[in-house]
DNA sequence: CACGTGACTTGACATGGATCAAGCACCGCA
DNA sequence: TGCGGTGCTTGATCCATGTCAAGTCACGTG
């Protein structure tokens, strides 16, 4: 469990640059809109990569934080552990986002993350990039509107869950995954889901069987077409106006 | 609505550490933990303030970013404007509370700000707060550090409004806000709601009804007593426990 | 001081989703 | 290829909370 001190830790951000290039989306990632000689001024940084197995843990709720985590390729999901047994799941992750945001407040994780297929995450260890910023601002204006648009998000999930109905809930949910597939070359209108219909329960405020009759509802009314883990979405517009009550 | 270049305007950091302990919570503010040798290094920076009446909009969904804002003294609340008319609150917002946070984004607020009471907050340019970061590396540490809690509290939040009923969701709130008292130096068991019925309700993911009867319940049972605004706690480990399935 | 308006409370009723229960489908593994 | 377990679906019932409605209270204004 012993960590080698940050010193040593090599990092090359050209490395991770081309990493988080070669994920299509280059906005979402962190060394987006550093300009060369930005690149060229550090050298020896992070290139720490970690693979995970499907139902791996990558940290959990209590763990000191050693480092934050991006995406590199897979699924991810974080979750807070209920008192009762239980968890909430408080997002799906996808190749570009970041992870363990939640544990520079003070230090510890706050909840727990698990790879939902085989997955492969960039380190980044938080005092590298303080560190990194001081030299290059516009990475530290990049980390700045990276916290900001998780912020965001969880404000736009707050009016959902106390606003909208199951299946506006299940419509939202399955627009978001479509645009976040699209964005990154996949398919908007097919795609497989990697999580559990507990999970999705869970993310949206529901139970597994609200779930699963929201799905088989918008099945008859030919917004989509099921089976099981499979989502084609067959009636894009009847969808959108199905999420009507949200924001957009 | 020009304003002057970020250059012109003036900013006394002692001021504002002076402004932020008076506030009694040396640790939510901005330059907490900054020593003074940074503060002496950095010299004419802001010290704009602005005074806010009850019921005025500090900004506006949509307004681009001008500054971010401590609030000084007072009782604010954002809230998201919701398609159909209605809105959703997003939060509250006591001394040493940082506003504006979602803004930094795509330099566009999302939210609407107002103020609950009559109210001060201080402003605080955000590429100010940057380029003294580059500076000052505790006081960017120390931002993260808010971010990072702003983040956890809507985790800690969306659990709240996919898994708890009414009266246990009114007992967290009331609890929250008795413990942000207490930390600001007020009594923690005898305080007024600056916020109406249908505020809180919406904050809850709750009807003004629902708000209403869950508070008259809570009367019933000897755990508060209410007088419209006024609420003094009566039964605090009563109040506890009927928080009990949130995480604390 | 009286009035009017917005905030709050309480009651009756309707309903969406939770809960309980049963059975099916799929997948990893022997 | 068959077995067991987990995940998913569907149905029946119940309950918490939303909705509608009526009435009271508090407060600012003329």
């Amino acid at each position: 469990m012993a960590t080698p001190p940050l010193h040593a830790v090599p990092f090359d951000l050209k490395r991770l640059r081309g990493a988080c290039s070669s994920c299509g989306v280059r906005e979402l990632c962190l060394p987006a809109g550093l300009d060369l000689r930005s690149i060229n001024t550090v050298d020896r940084l992070i290139d720490q990569r970690r693979v995970l197995a499907r139902g791996e843990v990558l940290f959990r709720n209590g763990a000191a934080l050693q480092s934050l985590y991006a995406v590199h390729t897979g699924f991810m999901k974080t979750s807070v552990p209920h008192p009762d047994g239980g968890e909430q799941v408080t997002g799906f992750h996808m190749p570009g986002d970041l992870l363990g945001l939640d544990a520079l407040g003070d230090g510890r994780h706050l909840c727990d993350a698990v790879a939902l297929e085989g997955s492969e995450v960039c380190e980044i260890p938080p005092q590298i990039l303080e560190r990194l910023s001081h030299t290059i601002p516009s990475l530290q204006h990049h980390f700045h509107r990276i916290l900001s648009r998780e912020i965001v998000r969880d404000h736009h999930m707050m009016l959902l869950l106390a606003n909208l109905r199951a299946e506006e809930r299940l419509a939202v949910f399955l627009l978001k995954l479509s645009r976040r597939y699209a964005a990154r070359g996949y398919s908007p209108t097919e795609f497989v889901l990697c999580m559990t219909r507990a999970d999705i329960g869970s993310y949206l405020g529901l139970t597994v069987e609200t779930v699963s009759r929201a799905l088989s509802q918008m099945r008859a009314g030919r917004l989509i077409e099921v089976s099981t883990r499979h989502i084609r979405i067959i009636g894009m517009e009847r969808l959108k106006s199905a999420a009507a009550r949200a924001a957009e």
